[in-house]
DNA sequence: CCAAAGATCTACT
DNA sequence: GTAGATCTTTGGG
């Protein structure tokens, strides 16, 4: 089977299904220098993000100069910085005017792991575990910043980022609390393919 | 204006 | 297992 595009309709509907549905896709990084590869990796890990009635999400207490994306169409990238140098990628779904969206936490690489293991500041044979096994590692891996990522739609053919249907098809997955966050920790909103040795944790 | 927290990762004990 | 890096964003005064 062919890979293709996703449609923006595949990101029109609230975060834990869209979140589930990603499981299993492939997230494509063209390159944009001379010596990079393609990048990609299979979506192995996500958590989902709702704006009103999520405290634990950045759209909670409402529009923002740094979540407005949230607030803007589906399928759009919302790239941030945390702790001071590392990045999150997350994709925005539910229609426009309506905040949500899915965190993509970790891949299992398919393409392009030398480039990967480079931007990673890793020698080339490192453990793929190593490449993109948690969000702040995968964002690094695939050479994604706030900068300039940010609002990239990932259902565009043109775009540098993207994601893909590929046939792999709908996985067992575990269904667990998110990760690294104080409110809401109890919400079962995180995603991930059973026994998928690239999970970033559990 | 200032203070504090943060959807993390790595190194070290 | 615990600490430190590093800086943007946000909320309070």
């Amino acid at each position: 089977m062919p890979s293709r595009l996703l449609t923006p309709d595949f990101f029109i509907d609230a975060p834990d299904e869209v979140a589930r549905r990603l499981l299993g896709k492939l997230l494509v990084r063209k390159p944009d220098s001379p010596d990079d590869e393609t990048t990609s990796g299979r979506i192995v890990e996500v958590e989902a993000y709702f704006g009103a009635g999520d405290p634990a999400a950045h759209a909670y207490s409402g529009k923002t100069a740094r979540n407005a994306v949230l607030f803007g169409p589906p399928s759009r990238t919302y790239v941030y910085l945390i702790y001071g140098m590392h990045h999150c990628l997350n994709i925005s779904c539910e229609p426009e005017g309506t905040a949500g969206c899915v965190l993509l936490r970790a891949l299992e690489p398919v393409t392009g792991l030398a480039t990967m293991a480079r931007r990673r500041g890793l020698p080339s044979d490192a453990s793929a575990r190593l490449l993109t096994s948690g969000p702040g590692r995968m964002c690094q891996a695939m050479g994604i910043t706030r900068l300039d990522h940010n609002g990239i739609d990932v259902t565009d053919a043109d775009s540098l980022l993207t994601v893909m249907e590929d046939g792999y098809g709908t996985p067992p997955m575990d269904v667990t609390p998110r990760i690294g966050i104080q409110k809401a920790a109890d919400r079962l909103l995180r995603f991930s393919i059973q026994r998928n040795k690239f999970v970033s944790k559990g």
